[in-house]
RNA sequence: GGGCGCAUAGCUCAGUUGGUUAGAGCGCGUCCCUGAUAAGGACGAGGUCCGAAGUUCGAAUCUUCGUGCGCCCA
């Protein structure tokens, strides 16, 4: 035997296992990418996971996307490396170890101690380290994970350091101040996740304040605010400079300034006798640059007649007047917004807007009369030392006794309060902080997105292109712990700072103190990472003297870095470049392919986009180090994956578990079935439902089928001794077309059967079809292809050569063309599924190549070229055919279905009316086909068939639609009226047709109309686009008795299934019956019945003795007895 | 509140530049096959394509508004 048996009832689960073991005993991954060691690369980078949790579905889902292209694109001729990546660094790493150490806050990781914190972060990163191994292997992941990149190591550090150096070099990385979510008892800020996790509807103060003119006291901005705390540090009034505004005199006599589509709502507040009146009305854009008195004089008293030069020449004052912002509304309010920079993101914004427009130490400075305890400062005088949300009552007093309070009321919304001390609210509050000027490269950024090719094309100018256009500069600091330092030492004397690139030219400084830290660490613990010698606190103590002041003393800056420029900065830091592995850079740079979730748009989308245009999108740069590249880069190609989402449809967080474990998904369907589920059900960037019960349906919808297939052969060469290795000589390779030619047996596809040279173009059809789709990144469209191709195998060419493979003659020709065309089918199949299904075609490859030729045959399916398709095999006529005969025959059933007439039934005739001969001939010739498929004695393709149908003749409007326009309404009524059976009759003499419409006559040929036909009631027929199937129904008595006849076996094969016979067991029959029509048929039909069902008996009577059963067939009473006699 | 996306059969999802009868799988019903057999196959029922308005000769598809959901951001 050639093959090995297959097992009918196969496990894929336990197939995988093995098959995961055979690729690492022989190092297939290895090999697939050792033999195209000269070959193009094809360029791919790992999104870095975090390994400090446990995989879960949506990780399955990005790791099988990203294993799809790379191993396509190897199987296409390129190399494709695989380094994988860790990203270690971050909030969630110190997170996970607070909750185990029990500590909630800042003082307690100081007072707890940094370095042995850092050190419980290096050994939580990796504690999962193992499932995700296990998950990789288990997905068939191919990916060099012993290879992996960890943004904690020191190469890594000293990458980004260098980048930083680079961007501090360039002016491009500053300090600022960013507006945080602060706990202010706890003296941290909240990360948005925390602060998101805590609002809570609250209950505040609303307050209506004025805020005098200074040049017309009469009139006030009416402002309003549910924070007074913030009214001493207020430094600007906003409105829109769009919006219509009113002056409204009340009843005192004074005036407000507040926007018209509010007054109405505002002043109604509050009773007013006369009522309010409008006095005028103005756009926003009118009160601009209007000074006011601001409602506490802590800061106005020195400065409110300071005034500063501006860019433009000019002068203006710094502050306390009207500006104009985009962002206020009518919703609610006044639509004249107090602006406190100190508290607020968007005020903050407005700030630096301001000190754009003046000349350097001209503008306004920041004011906040907060201290970072949340307490009011000595500035601030007569609240000074009092918690700012307790002051808001007195805050409000104090105005309505200096007569500015307008209104007070309760104002209910919600509000964030700190997650771990819920009595505590959050206030916005302006740290240091240190940015990358990323706002000056916005234009550059755009430009290389608009050269990405983004999946689905969307993203591009939506989701990803708003976020590039509404940049801000990169706030990149964190005051934290576990995270890459930020390598910026600052003079003690001078206030001066530079940047340093790496360890080394750290310790070459002059005068460096403070190594020994970190040596005596060492000394203490000798398993202690070297790794960690850049990172805090050992970092923190190195110090040198400074090249500014000689008296002076550099130290680092006390913060870390956001994690996202770690693995922004992968695609050279995972090489260690520029210090170490400048060539692999120069070979792996830009990526040709990445693939991560949506999640991700501003993450690492983001961060890498922005290094790379940072560091190499400039035009000018001669720095070695810093090579210039055309964009796109980083990368060039980019699937975006839609969230994967729970069987319930909602997400899947882990303390959900609305879902099933990975790994218990791979022990029950197998990973091929995941892998199917995910790359052929969808397009990969829908929000993804992670159903089980689609896993499932996945392995007989697709995997099951092929793999019937392929039993289906292995059972019947085997049987036959159908050997290709035997009539092949020497090696095979890849056993492509060019090696199989070479077999005795083996002959061209044009002297093979229709069949044959049918299925062989359908898979021809299918490779060229699936390389475009692959070429795209259009894995959806690819499997649709192949798996129709495999359903046209299955139910078309094995059914339809079933006769063949079971002829008697082990040498005829015919059947030696149906065992090397399904053969070929499966041989190439395999390799065409390898990259979707790897374990599945690996499984195909090993017994239908490996098995028979062993050495003379590459190893591993992994291990082949991707098939090509040979267009001089693609035959679209014969497609075209045969597509019409399978139609056909599925109309012909149906009209079967729709009389009550059983395939069982003979019929004497089909009549089948075409809308168009073109393809008469050819189906003439296969007359037989659709007769043994319809069960049927003879088939006619009828003409003259007014009997049974009625035309319709109807416009081709996509030819019409553009030529006539309106038009087009009239055309078709004309047609529906005509006589269509005229207008055929016309069109097939003349080839064109006049109509006469009211705006002229119109010329039709052929192409601009089609016949449809309808099948006239009272016939059992069937209507197709293209076709008409009409069955006769009148039955004769020989037709009654083959049917009977094959009632019979019908009936018998059933018994003889309920006896449990095995296939090769002979039988007796007895058969008992009054019905006339039985009889005969048993009589005239005998041997048949015999031969079907391998009886060497068959009496009008019962057996002695053999179990006896009671049936009804057509109608009829019959007595049943069968009885095995020989095994 | 803003941005982006989604809404099609009982379920999960397709639907390629607007075009005549909107598809697949599962499930359901009826039936076939019994030499791929703890499989396989055929046929059928099932749809106001979320709602409204608009553009167009023609809208599941384009536009606007609304409703619901998701993600990101405030």
């Amino acid at each position: 035997m050639a093959f090995r048996p297959v097992d009918a009832s196969v496990k894929f689960p336990e197939l995988e296992a093995e098959i995961s073991q055979f690729w690492k005993r022989h190092k297939t991954y290895e090999k697939s990418l050792a033999q195209r060691d000269d070959a193009p690369r094809f360029v791919f980078y790992e999104g870095p996971p975090t390994a400090n949790g446990l995989p879960h579905p949506g990780h399955c889902l990005t790791r099988a996307i990203k294993d799809l292209f790379p191993r396509y694109k190897t199987m296409r001729g390129y190399l494709c490396q695989r380094k994988a990546g860790w990203d270690t660094h971050g909030l969630p790493v110190e997170v996970e170890v607070s909750k185990e150490l029990d500590i909630h806050s800042k003082e307690e990781i100081e007072r707890y101690g940094v370095e042995p914190f850092i050190h419980q972060c290096l050994e939580s990163v990796f504690r999962y380290t193992q499932q995700w191994e296990r998950l990789t292997e288990r997905l068939a992941f191919w990916i060099d994970l012993n290879d992996a990149y960890v943004t904690y190591h020191q190469s890594f550090v000293e990458s980004v350091w260098w980048a930083l150096k680079n961007l501090y070099d360039r002016g491009l990385l500053y300090q600022g101040h960013k507006i945080v979510w602060w706990w202010a008892q706890g003296g941290t800020a909240l990360s948005s996740g925390e602060v998101g996790q805590g609002y809570r509807e609250v209950d505040d103060p609303s307050v209506y304040v004025r805020f005098p003119l200074v040049d017309e006291p009469d009139n006030s901005l009416l402002v309003w605010t549910t924070t007074p705390w913030t009214l001493p540090s207020n430094q600007f009034a906003a409105v829109h400079p769009e919006l219509d505004y009113s002056v409204v005199e009340i009843a005192d006599g004074q005036k407000l300034i507040l926007a018209s589509a509010l007054v109405e709502a505002v002043t109604s507040k509050v009773e007013s006798d006369p009522p309010p009146r409008v006095v005028r009305t103005m756009k926003g854009a009118d009160l601009i640059g209007k000074r006011y008195v601001p409602p506490f004089d802590y800061y106005h008293k020195a400065d409110g007649e300071k005034q500063g030069a501006l860019r433009s020449g000019k002068s203006e004052h710094v502050a306390w007047r009207v500006v104009p912002a985009t962002f206020v509304t009518t919703d609610s309010g006044t639509g004249v917004v107090h602006q406190a920079p100190a508290f607020g993101e968007v005020d903050y914004d407005v700030l630096l807007e301001q000190q754009a427009r003046f000349a350097d130490g001209e503008g306004p400075e920041l004011i906040c009369a907060v201290a970072p305890d949340g307490k009011f400062t000595d500035e601030a005088a007569d609240y000074a030392g009092r918690w700012v949300k307790e002051a808001d009552k007195d805050i409000a007093r104090e105005l309505r006794r200096r007569g500015l309070l307008f209104h007070q009321e309760q104002y209910r919304h919600e509000y964030p309060f700190c997650w771990r001390a819920d009595e505590d609210p959050l206030i916005q509050y302006p740290r240091q902080s240190w940015f990358i000027r990323t706002t000056q490269f916005k234009d550059r950024m755009l430009a290389n997105n608009r050269r990405i090719n983004w999946l689905p094309e969307h993203i591009k100018e939506g989701r990803f292109g708003n976020f590039l256009e509404s940049n801000v500069d990169w706030a990149l600091s964190r005051e934290r712990y576990w995270g890459t330092p930020l390598p910026i030492w600052i003079c003690s004397k001078t206030g001066k700072g530079e940047a340093v690139p790496s360890y080394d030219v750290l310790l070459a400084k002059p005068g460096v103190t403070g190594t020994e830290v970190w040596q005596r660490a060492k000394e203490t613990n000798l398993d202690l990472s070297d790794h960690l010698k850049v990172h805090k606190p050992y970092i923190d103590a190195i110090t040198y003297q400074s090249p500014f002041d000689p008296k002076g003393t550099m130290r680092r800056v006390p913060e870390v870095i956001d994690g996202w420029f770690d693995s922004g900065a992968m695609p050279f830091a995972q090489w260690g470049y520029p210090q170490t592995g400048r060539e692999q850079f120069a070979e792996q740079f830009p990526a040709d392919f990445i693939s991560e979730a949506i999640d991700q748009t501003r993450g690492w989308f983001y961060s890498q986009l922005a290094v790379s245009t940072l560091l190499f999108g400039d035009d000018e740069s001669t720095d070695a180090d810093r090579p210039r590249a055309e964009f796109p880069h980083p990368f060039r190609n980019c699937i975006v994956l839609g969230l994967m989402l729970g069987e319930d449809g909602q997400k899947m967080p882990k303390s959900k578990r609305n879902y099933r474990e990975p790994d218990e998904i791979f022990d029950r369907y197998g990973a091929d079935a995941l892998r199917w589920y995910f790359f052929a059900n969808q397009p990969p960037w829908t929000p993804i439902r992670y159903n089980e019960q689609a896993i499932k349906d996945s392995i007989p919808e697709f995997l099951l089928r092929l793999w019937n297939v392929y039993s289906f052969f292995v059972i019947y060469a085997n049987i036959d001794g159908f050997d290709p290795a035997a009539s092949l000589t020497g090696a095979v390779d890849q056993l492509g077309p060019g090696e199989l030619a070479a077999a005795a047996s083996y002959r061209a596809a044009s002297k093979r059967s229709e069949l044959d040279r049918w299925i062989l173009s359908e898979l021809h059809r299918t490779v060229a079809a699936v390389v475009e789709r692959m070429d795209a990144y259009d894995n959806f469209a690819a499997c649709g292809q192949i798996t129709a191709f495999v359903d046209a195998l299955s139910n078309w060419y094995v059914r339809r050569s079933r006769d063949r493979f079971w002829s008697e003659d082990k040498t005829a020709p015919d059947k030696l063309d149906a065992y090397w065309t399904l053969y070929e089918c499966l041989v190439t199949t395999s390799k065409l599924v390898a990259p979707f299904v790897p374990f599945l075609a690996e499984g195909l490859w090993q017994n239908l190549v490996a098995a028979p030729f062993g050495d003379r045959a590459r190893g591993s399916v992994h291990l082949c070229d991707y098939p090509e398709a040979d267009a001089t095999l693609i035959d679209e006529d014969l497609s075209a055919r045969m597509r019409l005969a399978r139609e056909i025959v599925s109309l012909g059933r149906a009209a079967r279905m729709g009389a009550k007439l059983k395939v069982r039934q003979p019929l004497a005739k089909v009549e089948v009316i075409l809308a168009s001969r073109e393809h008469q001939n050819w189906l003439q010739q296969h007359d037989a086909l659709i007769a043994e498929e319809l069960n049927v004695k003879q088939v006619e393709y009828t003409e003259q068939a007014d009997e049974y149908i009625d035309y319709t003749v109807l416009p081709d409007l996509k030819r019409l639609g553009p030529r006539l326009g309106k038009q087009l309404p009239e055309l078709r009524k004309q047609l529906a009226a005509a006589e269509a059976r005229d207008l055929v009759a016309r069109m097939e003499a003349d080839k064109r047709v006049t109509l006469e419409l009211s705006a002229g006559p119109i010329e039709l040929d052929e192409q601009d109309l089609q016949v449809r036909l309808q099948a006239k009631p009272g016939w059992a027929a069937a209507q197709g686009p293209q076709c008409v199937v009409v069955l006769a129904t009148e039955l004769d008595d020989d037709l009654r008795a083959e049917g009977a006849a094959r009632e019979l076996v019908h009936a018998i094969q059933t018994q003889r299934k309920e006896q449990n016979c095995e296939y090769t067991d002979r039988i007796e029959v007895g058969l008992e019956t009054d019905d006339a029509l039985l009889r005969q048929a048993a009589e005239q039909f005998g041997s048949f019945i015999q031969g079907e069902t391998l009886a060497v008996r068959l009496e009008m009577e019962l057996i002695a003795g053999a179990p006896v059963v009671e049936l009804k067939l057509g109608g009829a009473p019959v007595r049943l007895s069968i009885q095995v006699v020989s095994k």
